[in-house]
DNA sequence: CCCCATTTCCGTAGGCCATACGGAAACAAT
DNA sequence: ATTGTTTCCGTATGGCCTACGGAAATGGGG
């Protein structure tokens, strides 16, 4: 399925949602079975369990025992859910500033990449038009923070920061893509790899693909951890290099 | 939506769709109305003009004349058309070994962005467990061979590698994104963020995000081209550091 | 105590989706 | 013309989001 987000949805009353700005107590009136935060609660936990596929309004009026409909008193739809969903669990990252410019963009990515592994389903959130709510805003903050102490100019410090916004956004979701797809379908990715032994063996053309095989030969796919653990040394190298190559620009 | 993929479907079938191996010619019986080749090539088009959430089975059959359930005779369901779709499109890259490694990488980036600006719904498309087909293995075979050219060590071509594919992928994702939502919301980027300037009046904190303000202040933000080219020009520029770096940890 | 404005709850219904099933239709060989 | 084989596709099931409108609850005023 496509990417869920936040539509056309009055801007108004989804950033006063983000912001938990209630629209002022009502003093007359039937009480509340359900507040927002409740309803963010079950959502999440319904997509950490069964993916975002799986969080419909139904299933979330079901988790809190309520009807479908009465969520729609609270949230203007599942767009607008997915947004608080979003900024929620992005809230998670307590970040601390500590360390130097270096250290504390890594401790963002660390612990952006953590939101990633705990809401595998943020991998299906798009990320361009983003929920404005504190959640994202501190964690931009942050890095803009850090990158602005690294000594890059200001113009320059914006370019570096969609840079490494994007690596890290990018890198964590396909970090959390193998996993993700483990508990929808059922399926590791080992065991998905295993199911297809039969490329190997009936369609791979070592003369059309001379540099894979020659790396295979070097024994350069040997290795002993499993895929999870590569993607994620990878991850550190590539952010590494892109610090790198960050800081060696500035000279 | 989740991201859509390939499930568990039996492997061989899916892959001899992929490699276009023919189940073998049926001397007798009713003649086909359509091709695996038609259905993909509708099931683009479709994409590519309303999204993948558009691209249901009803539709594509709608296109191609013929009945939904018809299209199932041909492909056995809706991931594996997905799949289909995806190593076509990796396809058109049509990648030229020309010059030295960087040269090549970025290349080899630029194609492939060229392929998701095209089909922005590849956005959607998960690639951790991703359709072994001539499309995605002569990509992997081509920075592969330019990777391993640079001098690297074969573990380390192997890391890189998985680095650099994550940036790529991940970068041309964020970069399409864009467009993709305005696509299929009918509403710009600019118009959205425009229609967000409530939040900058009613809920920006200058206390609370004083780097944003000072980068604000000193112009970071003034800058003439639109959204898009702010994102491409950080799309080189990240990749550029991020080979930088790969390029320096060698010496 | 009753009434009523106000607010929340939620059943129904319409219009989408993927796909299992099984029969109808088309075709080649006999 | 019959038969075997293959493709086509109508129907049905069970899911999804959400517009609509009425039922139920609540607190205040008479």
């Amino acid at each position: 399925m496509a990417a869920e987000r936040s539509g056309g949805g009055d801007p108004a009353r989804t950033l006063a949602l983000l912001w938990r700005r209630p629209p002022e107590p009502k003093p007359v009136g039937r009480k509340p079975k359900v507040s927002v935060d409740q309803i963010v609660t079950a959502a999440v936990a319904v997509a950490d369990r069964e993916g975002l596929g799986a969080m419909s309004m139904a299933r979330v009026a079901q988790e809190l025992g309520v009807g479908t409909m009465s969520l729609y008193t609270h949230v203007p739809g599942k767009a607008e859910l997915i947004d608080l969903m979003a900024d929620t669990v992005l809230q998670e990252r307590d970040l601390t500033p500590e360390g130097g410019w270096r250290e504390r963009v890594k401790h963002y990515a660390d612990r952006t990449r953590a939101v990633y592994q705990a809401h595998p389903w943020m991998r299906d959130v798009s990320m361009v038009r983003p929920p404005l709510g504190p959640g994202l805003m501190d964690g931009q903050e942050f890095v803009l923070a850090a990158l602005a102490d690294s000594g890059l100019e200001p113009r320059q410090v914006t370019v570096a920061h969609v840079a490494v916004e994007g690596f890290v956004h990018g890198a964590a979701a396909s970090e959390v893509d193998d996993q993700q797809l483990a508990a929808t379908t059922g399926e590791s990715g080992d065991s998905w790899w295993g199911a297809r032994q039969v490329f190997w063996d009936d369609y791979f053309d070592v003369e059309r693909y001379p540099a894979m095989t020659a790396l295979w030969n070097a024994g350069a796919y040997d290795t002993e951890g499993t895929l999870a653990d590569t993607i994620t040394s990878s991850f550190d190298y590539g952010l590494d290099k892109l610090l790198d190559g960050i800081e060696g620009g500035m000279r």
